[in-house]
DNA sequence: CGATTCTTTGAAAACAGTCAATCTGTGTGG
DNA sequence: CCACACAGATTGACTGTTTTCAAAGAATCG
């Protein structure tokens, strides 16, 4: 099993040899190109995704037709739809590879197996689960309490590693803004 | 224990008399009057509570001083800044009473044996923490994709029993509008 | 009825979006 | 090594949307 996901689930709890066999055993190393799509709307999130190396991009399309970005992942962060992936119904999202990556992958059956059978991995999940509800509700919160050139702000803030990664309009989508406007935003702060 | 509640748990899943006896021991019913604060930013959000009657919201003081409404529950609905409650960390969110209401109440203590000793209640809140996470996905999505008039006619759509009940402007606060936008924004919707 | 709370309206200013053009950097093939 | 193509970022002029501030109208409650 890849030694980034090794190191990342031990700083993260206590996990036995054991638990990291049923680990090893529960998933599957895959690999895929920049530009590749891991997921297409209407099809099921089967899948649950540990990024090793690359960054990947979810999306949805609006009711303007556009491309919004839902999340982002690079290396140490999980990537699925997981509202699919939860309920087995088809998704609305897109997941498409922005560099080319490594991720390991967990199939529905056996993520509830391990979940199931490794009580030390599933405290680990669920601690990241608490954290990531929190950081939709700020999330929400900004969007809903911010201007625009705050919610940029506190996105640099808080994703340093994204900032110089990812493409700026896809940052703008993230974050609700054309990428023009991101753009007159990043100048202000500049200058000011 | 409040019929209100037993018959919401009954239509989410099957209990046996023996839940919802742990249940009735696990909680406390609670009343608020209007304009009663069941939490203040700073405090731990200590509790989790089932609305059996009246309603609440949630808000979080922005960087701009303003109230920002991140959450509104009526009857059926569950209120408690979570993210509080899970961590243990003192909360940024207040949560008032908007009418005389009563509420079903647990501990983080008895929730959390509760759910070790119900299975069939713990399948329950799952499911129901699955919706929650659903809808806030869907919301971020409104939020960064649609103009104020759709993210107002999709609120209407989604909570036609909150529209009516709850102040404009707390709805406009909830949306992420000014009251004064939210007003114009219904005048075009009718006069179309 | 009077007081309070909530909603609406108007006019001006700030902000964000659109469209079209230009600029910058990167990588590819000749 | 240069020229070109391409993707991404920026700029300008214009339009449209949202906020702000101030005032006036409803609605509700004691």
């Amino acid at each position: 099993m890849s030694p980034t996901f090794i190191n990342y689930l031990q700083e993260k709890g206590t996990l036995t040899p054991e638990d990291l066999e049923l680990i090893a055993n529960a998933s599957i190393a895959k690999r895929a190109r920049k530009g590749q799509y891991l997921l297409e709307e209407g099809e099921v999130s089967d899948f649950l995704g540990f990024v090793v190396k690359g960054a990947f991009r979810l999306f949805r399309i609006g009711d303007d037709r556009q491309e919004h970005v839902m999340r982002f992942a690079i290396e140490d962060w999980w990537i699925s739809d997981f509202t699919s992936f939860m309920s087995g119904l088809p998704s609305h999202c897109y997941i498409e590879a922005l560099e080319d990556s490594e991720m390991i992958r967990f199939s529905k059956k056996s993520w509830e197996e391990l979940l199931a059978a490794s009580p030390n991995f599933k405290r680990i999940i669920d601690a990241l689960t608490t954290r990531n509800f929190e950081a939709h509700q700020n999330r929400i919160f900004s969007n809903i309490s911010d201007p625009a050139e705050v919610r940029y702000e506190k996105f640099v803030q808080q994703y340093p590693t994204l900032y110089n990664r990812i493409p700026l309009y896809m940052i703008a989508s993230f974050l609700g803004l054309t990428r023009e406007t991101l753009s007159r935003v990043r100048r202000q702060a500049v200058t000011k």
